[in-house]
RNA sequence: GGCUCCAUGGUCAAGCGGUUAAGACACCGCCCUUUCACGGCGGUAUCGCGGGUUCGAUUCCCGCUGGAGUCACCA
């Protein structure tokens, strides 16, 4: 009876029960096997690149036969940020993340099993604390944070478990006139679970990506309900997961050592625990200690998703690289079905590595080099076109002043059956591209040195006699070669290896000194296709250039 | 410190009692080639240590070491 009267005392104005919550959250009509997962951020309007491997691998965890939510956890006022749900949103949709129900800005939100904000549940964690005061399973706990830290004090020193249990649980068996009389008297607390662990107790379960886990099972009186009347994120977790059907809750392993809290909260509440997967972090080589640690938001540039756009990683190309990190098997499949979408890959949870992956940039730009590589020039155009626009004034204006040239040069080798693999960001394309713009052309960067001044500049001047622009990509190279026959060098590498005494080289070295005066550099894309994108009158002022210089 | 998880090349990793210990990135070499790439072929390099169990351990068990996580009215 006393239950009952410290409940109402504690809960006056919460009319509804649990039972009416269950009744409002039925279970959700899915297929058989379907999953339900969920993204569950704190809005701090910053998107981590963990945060992203966390909501992706919910993501493909609940496929398309499933659904995949998104919650905001914005119990906690402290961490708060201005339009930090929007940001999570757009962040997300940018990597392809589109939840099926959730929060979709600061005010809306869509699905069934709403709201999907914390912040607006409060009732309803509290009509489940209420219940379990009823039942003598919660207290309220007066303890000032003054008399917490004593109590730790005194346990560390006394070498025991920390916390708020048994004995240092004062208000465990507090009677509802005392707890009036203290409320009456202005005095503020928390709802705290009344533990029913036994200090030897054992407890153990089944991580889908760990296996079996065992663990002591809990025995402190948990905080449910601070001070506000907010719950902690051990008891939200709880109920809502619980309400919105969840079957597969993924998150940071930061979370396993509170697991045996939520089984309890679980077992208490009368809910069906959902499986859980505990994703290791993604880590980083620390320079400072030669060690291992998370991608640090502090330290880290690359931690902010933000990161990624600003270099100009194509946010598939992002999404491929998360997912050869979370499924290795993934490489293999995607080398087998090269043009595919990554939604037919069958992702597997058991298939996630246990231990923390090193973050590896240059992988990365491997995995992008080939995802860009697949991409048409009209596709690359509109990339670079939306990056520059973002990102780089001066590419932008190039690129919009004359789009078809622009087009044609991200032609070049591309959208046939093998792709040049060269652009790995965006933020390349500008100096990639510089020779094609006299804006940015820089001058000849070095010569070849297997050929002598003197010839280069024979060969050079010979060259802008002979070129001929209208001519086939046929009839291109044996141009070149008649032209460095004339020179004394071999028609064919070939020829030259034969016999390198009787040549100045062979119809390569000719090719790399007229490259290197048209577009300055000793590496390009196919010369020919390049000098027909540039048009005959650039080609012969580069190479008048060269000849002055 | 207590509790917990993890441990195969430089990195990501396959492996699940008997293998020449896959594959990818990076690196090196060769081939192809008008250059650069792509591609092809090949190469260097890995089972942390010590005990068991076993005919036989990278694989199973124990210990050690190392790394990571967690011990809030934060999530």
């Amino acid at each position: 009876m006393d239950n009952l009267t410290m409940s109402q005392l504690l809960f006056p104005s919460i009319t509804k029960t649990a039972a009416d919550y269950e009744a409002a959250y039925p279970p959700r009509g899915l297929k058989e096997r379907a999953k339900v997962t969920r993204f569950a951020p704190s809005p701090t309007g910053f998107l981590h690149f963990g945060s992203l491997f966390a909501a992706f691998i919910a993501a493909k965890t609940a496929g398309k036969d499933g659904v995949f939510y998104l919650r905001i956890e914005d119990t906690d006022k402290k961490r708060e940020v201005e339009n930090g749900v929007i940001g999570m949103v757009n962040g997300l949709r940018e990597f392809g993340i589109v939840p099926d129900e959730g929060a979709v800005s600061e005010t809306e939100e869509k699905g069934c099993y709403g709201p999907y904000t914390q912040s607006r549940r409060t009732p309803i964690y509290q009509a489940f604390v209420k219940e379990l005061v009823e039942q003598g399973m919660a207290y309220p706990c007066f303890m000032t944070e003054e008399e917490i830290s004593a109590v730790r004090e005194k346990q560390e020193a006394a070498k025991v478990l920390p916390g708020i249990y048994g004995e240092y649980a004062i208000y465990r068996n507090i009677t509802a006139e005392e707890a009036k009389k203290r409320i009456d008297n202005g005095e503020e607390y928390v709802v705290r679970l009344k533990s029913p662990g036994r200090p030897d107790g054992r407890i153990s379960f089944k991580d889908e990506i760990k296996g079996k886990i065992e663990m002591p099972e809990n025995i402190l009186d948990v905080v449910l309900l601070k001070k506000d009347g907010t719950p902690t994120y051990h008891f939200a977790h709880a109920v809502d997961d619980h309400l919105m059907h969840t079957t597969h809750v993924t998150r940071g392993d930061e979370w396993i050592s509170s697991v045996p809290i939520h089984l309890q909260l679980q077992r208490v509440l009368g809910f069906k625990p959902p499986k859980y997967a505990h994703i290791a972090p993604i880590m980083k080589e620390d320079a400072e200690t030669g060690g291992k640690r998370k991608l640090s938001k502090r330290k880290d540039p690359e931690a902010a998703v933000s990161f990624y756009a600003e270099a100009g990683y194509p946010a598939g190309a992002v999404s491929e690289y998360l997912m050869t990190v979370a499924n290795s098997n993934y490489e293999d499949w995607r080398r087998a079905n090269k043009t595919e979408s990554m939604d037919k890959f069958d992702f597997k949870l058991s298939k996630m590595s246990k231990a923390g992956a090193l973050f590896d940039m240059v992988k990365l730009h491997d995995v992008s080099k080939t995802y860009i590589s697949t991409m048409n020039a009209e596709e690359v155009y509109s990339a670079v076109e939306e990056w520059s626009g973002k990102y780089d004034a001066g590419l932008h204006a190039l690129m919009t002043a004359d789009e078809e040239y622009a087009k044609r040069i991200f032609s070049i080798e591309r959208g046939n059956k093998k792709p040049r693999k060269d652009i790995g960001k965006w933020s390349e394309v500008k100096d990639y591209i510089s020779y094609f713009y006299d804006e940015l052309f820089d001058g000849v960067r070095g010569w070849a040195d297997n050929v002598s001044k003197e010839d280069r500049d024979a060969l050079l001047r010979r060259y802008a006699e002979i070129y001929d622009h209208s001519g086939s990509a046929e009839e291109w190279f044996p141009q070149i070669q008649e032209l460095a026959a004339e020179a004394g060098f071999a028609r064919s590498p070939k020829e030259y290896k034969q016999a390198p005494e009787s040549f100045k080289g062979h119809a390569g070295d000719v090719a790399g000194v007229i490259r290197a005066a048209v577009t300055g550099r000793l590496s390009t894309p196919d010369l020919y296709s390049i000098m027909q994108v540039m048009g005959r009158d650039k080609v012969m002022e580069r190479i008048h250039q060269a000849l002055e210089a």
